[in-house]
DNA sequence: AGAAATTTGTCCGTATGTATC
DNA sequence: AGATACATACGGACAAATTTC
């Protein structure tokens, strides 16, 4: 009944299995993975507990998900490329607003922002940096 | 990392942090709280230290929370529909490499790169910028 | 066009085990 | 020992988006 997580949790668990099945090919890109209630049922978890195992894959970028429809293996007819040898690097942290960007957000210059960095690369070269600047919320 | 809580308990600062957002505007009145799930992974706490901070603002009556909706700072009001179009700017323009992109990149400070960049905004406030930088093409 | 069913999103309350101060 | 915090897990309920009938 509850909570015995020696070792490893449940939710790792489960994401490992659906990880597998996605990687597998047993659930090819574009298709929707089995519903919420659907995966209590097969790994007799709580809801709550499948939903941190999907949100581990959607962190990993395996999954997306919308309101209503499901959770689809891989984005649903986006992209259309996944460069299976580049790879993200992401960074975090707080700054200060420089006048741009307290312009911008209508701060005053030197508030905190958080400011994410996604770096696309591969082993060789960097593609692209992607720099996205919010409030701390 | 866990638990040292000097003087003040964990959950206070959070919710101190919070208040301050409120009362400064930051978080405007009718708009919602992050989940519960945003705050646990904004402050690196758990679920349960995430909750207290909660509890403490609505007892202030600062915030009031629906179940299955959210948590909103001050009460929600009838006719204050919110636009929740929000919009998008974008932008794009050559800069010269500065030494942080140049390292990045890999190629000499000066080097012309193309910046994108993209601005989430309601009518009210911005709520994100995102700036891509690529190698020129 | 509208009602019902599905599915995901969020919150609630509670519980157990672990770790640190 | 006690207080605080963390991680995990359960079950229930209401809300909202989407699909189906």
């Amino acid at each position: 009944m509850p909570t015995p997580h020696y070792g490893q949790p449940r939710y790792r668990t489960i994401a490992d299995e659906l990880r597998h099945r996605i990687t597998s090919g047993a659930i090819p890109p574009g298709t929707l993975l089995p519903t919420e209630s659907a995966l209590t049922a097969e790994f007799r978890a709580s809801r709550g507990t499948v939903r941190q195992a999907v949100a581990v894959l959607r962190e990993e970028r395996l999954v997306t998900t919308e309101h209503g429809r499901g959770t689809y293996a891989s984005p649903p007819q986006l992209g259309s490329e996944q460069n299976a040898s580049s790879e993200t690097q992401t960074r975090q942290r707080l700054l200060t607003a420089d006048p741009d960007l307290a312009a911008l957000f209508g701060v005053e210059v030197g508030t905190a922002l958080v400011e994410q960095e996604i770096i696309t690369r591969t082993a060789r070269s960097v593609h692209m940096v992607v720099r996205t600047y919010r409030l701390p919320r």
